[in-house]
DNA sequence: GTCTATAAAGGGATAGAC
DNA sequence: GTCTATCCCTTTATAGAC
């Protein structure tokens, strides 16, 4: 797929990623997989032992390019309302290009939620102190109401990618078609920055 | 589970459900299925003929039990404010005692998305122009800032839902135990609203 | 390293007794 | 209606030639 045809390995890796997103995990088959990568299935055992071991691969790789990118932005030193601005900008560019990786996550994570803590301990852990610091400081002034820095982070990345997870949810339950849903989601760039600085104004 | 021993129908559906919220549809086994009913796999075949009507049936109950709900209330005349207190003590409500619902009904719905555009033609579909009027009127009389109905009902949805689905990630992440998540979700259901329609000022 | 062929197990579905 | 036994296709995984 991402064209890596040298390396056997990764072009293994690369399908399973787009298989494995497509079926889910427990529906992607090993048939499937070295189709799509145009190689034997006898080939996918010998580089990754098994299905198992494959999903496994796939899953760090795929969370280990999305998280920390967004801890990086969250911990940065950047004004609040840049940093709200750059993460909102910067992750609904990488989802419109991995429209169907949050569903991916949240899938793998509640079935083997051992992944993601095994995975997490060894991303530096999330700081929310330079976070918290920022709300603090704007509440004092005034400029903010009070509030906690994990239910922020929850919020806003709610926002952002529940449009993705739900996907054809919402053009079923809105009735919406193609075009209109591309417009919607186009119209949320600009808009969730600015309805969440305004949720934070007292 | 929910103690219908009369009906074996409703036994064995209400097993269904607890297994595919578990392992997903494609990772659920039939024979997982019979046990948890506690009777045998022959007579899931002999009720439901296969495991995908099976899945349907499910898909189509757990779905039925809770759009309908949300809708109802978005779709009432209740005043803007108390329809978005309502909404939120509502699913949070019912979310608490179902919290594997939603990464279920997303997981199906991105593997079957022909399901849930049946379902929805078959449910009145949701109709967001008497929320839509609220805000219009809201603008004019410069109580609330301009904004589409579907981009708050996606706002607020999101800000409802997403922990639920992303429950295992967010106590791995923030690196909190179950009694700080149960802290967080809870403070959410207050936090919430005010959130909401703060976001709405002007 | 890559293939073909095949083993071995899994799992959905049915037949037939009770 | 409910069970046991079984069929048979699917799917993971390995053996062994090239």
């Amino acid at each position: 797929m991402t064209g890596r045809d040298g390396d056997t390995e990764a072009k293994i890796l690369d399908a399973a990623h787009v298989v494995f997103m497509r079926s889910g995990t427990a529906g992607a088959r090993m048939q499937e997989i070295a189709d799509e990568a145009g190689v034997n299935k006898a080939l996918l055992h010998y580089y990754f032992r098994s299905k198992e071991k494959l999903a496994e691969a796939v899953f760090r790789r795929t969370a280990g390019e999305f998280f920390p990118r967004v801890f990086g932005v969250l911990a940065s030193g950047l004004p609040l309302e840049e940093k709200v601005r750059a993460v909102v900008a910067g992750d609904m560019d990488f989802l419109s290009r991995h429209p169907y990786l949050p569903a991916y996550i949240i899938s793998e994570v509640h079935h083997q939620p051992e992944r993601i803590v095994g995975l997490m301990t060894e991303f530096r852990r999330v700081s929310l102190d330079v976070l918290q610091a920022q709300l603090d400081d704007g509440a004092r002034e005034g400029r903010y109401r009070p509030i906690r820095a994990e239910q922020a982070v929850l919020n806003l990345v709610a926002m952002i990618v529940f449009p993705f997870l739900a996907g054809p949810l919402v053009g079923a339950v809105l009735n919406l078609d193609a075009a209109d849903h591309q417009a919607l989601m186009a119209e949320r760039r600009a808009l969730i920055p600015e309805f969440f600085l305004n949720a934070l104004r007292p």
